[in-house]
DNA sequence: CATCTTTGGAAAACGATTGC
DNA sequence: GCAATCGTTTTCCAAAGATG
């Protein structure tokens, strides 16, 4: 992928078609230049229903990406990013497409830096960097596995200096992960784009992903652009959901939400977010909420349950563990054995000891080692008895 | 009081997943 | 096809607790 020797009669040629075909300008490079195309969107549209732009960061996410205490940013900070590539590998893989997303003057603007030939990439990290200059914030899908990594590695190779690993980087793959994790068998973007933004994307103006290096190649040989126009559809398409996803989060993660519970919202997934932050006590409240709401499931009671436990508040824990078991779940039986133990209530104790041993032969497959603590735990509860 | 067991938190190892 | 991330599982250790 690396060298091409590209005739400047072959550059020109593309540039031309490049220029017919597409809005945008190409950079004032004097050799080599890029393409540069950009898409407005006011604040005030609606994609599916759902804003742009998020009202406010709340505190749960910046703790979650794990920001400094006093890292604060605004929209106008932020910077999508999604590339599009010649492959998947991390070096000799050429980001031939470069799409930016930020705000600016009531919009969304979605700018791309395409390379009409792959010797102009190095004159394609100079708008990158001016981008940069302005904002502290990378937002991206997977980010920090993929276009991070590539990108370096294409600036080492040109050997052109840009910090992109000091940049504070939001990787929203993972937050989606966390909260949709349980509901969805999938979370790469295209999938969360169809069952939580309700938006499929339209295999006329669309590519699959694993498309898109083939796709650029032949345009590379051929200077047909019917391609090139879907990968541009599908970056711009990449960022612009990318940026109504973080918005849907964004406004949704603080508790209790502003604009009453949303359903596209797992908020057992919210509260376990809470819990892995610290933040306890929203947590044990949204779990609280859930379960007076009617919303209660073994999980859910169970959790509630460790909170509780870990704040020492153990009647009430006891409690939460007891719903669980009620629900079947193995784990709250032997946290109930362990408070009652605690508290000498030997003989509730072993009961559910022994549930929780009933439970665990019923299940498929047995799990040898909790069935020898079991035991243990069985016998230990059968002599503290006699003994009494 | 000395010794052995259980618990809970921290660290390490593992594995699934996503990007083009 | 490659590799970084993060949740989960496993392992390890110190503190707490039980036993004799």
């Amino acid at each position: 992928m690396e060298h091409y020797d590209f005739q400047e009669e072959m550059k020109g040629l593309l540039r031309a078609c490049i220029r017919r075909d597409f809005e945008g300008e190409f950079s004032a490079h004097e050799h080599d230049n890029v393409f540069i195309r950009r898409t407005r969107h006011p604040l005030s549209m609606r994609f599916e229903g759902f804003p742009i732009y998020a009202e406010s960061v709340p505190k749960i996410i910046k703790s979650w990406a794990k920001f400094d205490e006093g890292f604060e940013f605004s929209l106008e900070d932020m910077l999508f990013l999604d590339l599009e590539t010649s492959g998947l590998g991390r070096s000799g893989t050429l980001a031939f497409l470069i799409g930016l997303g930020y705000y600016e003057e009531e919009h969304f603007v979605v700018e791309q830096i395409f390379l009409p030939d792959p010797d102009a990439e190095e004159n394609s990290f100079d708008r990158l960097r001016e981008l940069l200059e302005s904002r502290s914030i990378i937002l991206s899908f997977n980010g920090k596995s993929f276009d991070i990594p590539v990108l370096e590695s294409r600036l080492l190779y040109h050997h052109i200096w840009l910090n992109l690993r000091e940049i504070a980087h939001l990787d929203v793959l993972h937050l989606a992960r966390r909260m949709w994790k349980r509901r969805l068998s999938s979370c790469a973007l295209e999938n969360i784009e169809y069952y939580i933004l309700d938006h499929p994307r339209c295999p006329e103006t669309d590519i699959p992903g694993a498309q898109v290096p083939q796709a650029y190649q032949d345009f590379l040989y051929s200077g047909e652009t019917e391609l090139i126009k879907r990968i541009f559809a599908h970056n711009h398409d990449d960022i612009l959901y990318l940026a109504i996803l973080f918005a849907l989060i964004a406004d949704n993660a603080s508790y209790p939400p502003k604009a009453g519970k949303d359903h596209r919202i797992d908020y057992h997934a919210l509260a376990r977010l809470y819990e892995s932050v610290g933040e306890m006590k929203t947590a044990r409240r949204i779990l609280i909420d859930l379960i007076s709401e009617g919303f209660v499931s073994a999980d859910i009671a169970y959790d509630l349950g460790m909170i509780l436990k870990k704040e020492r508040d153990y009647n009430t824990a006891l409690e939460a563990f007891e719903m669980a078991a009620e629900l079947s779940h193995g784990d709250a039986m032997i946290e109930a054995a362990i408070i009652l133990e605690r508290d000498r209530r030997l003989d509730e104790a072993l009961s559910y000891a022994l549930k929780a041993q009933a439970f665990e032969n019923s299940r498929y497959k047995p799990n040898a080692k909790r069935l020898e603590a079991l035991s243990k735990r069985i016998k230990r509860l059968e002599t503290k008895l006699n003994r009494a």
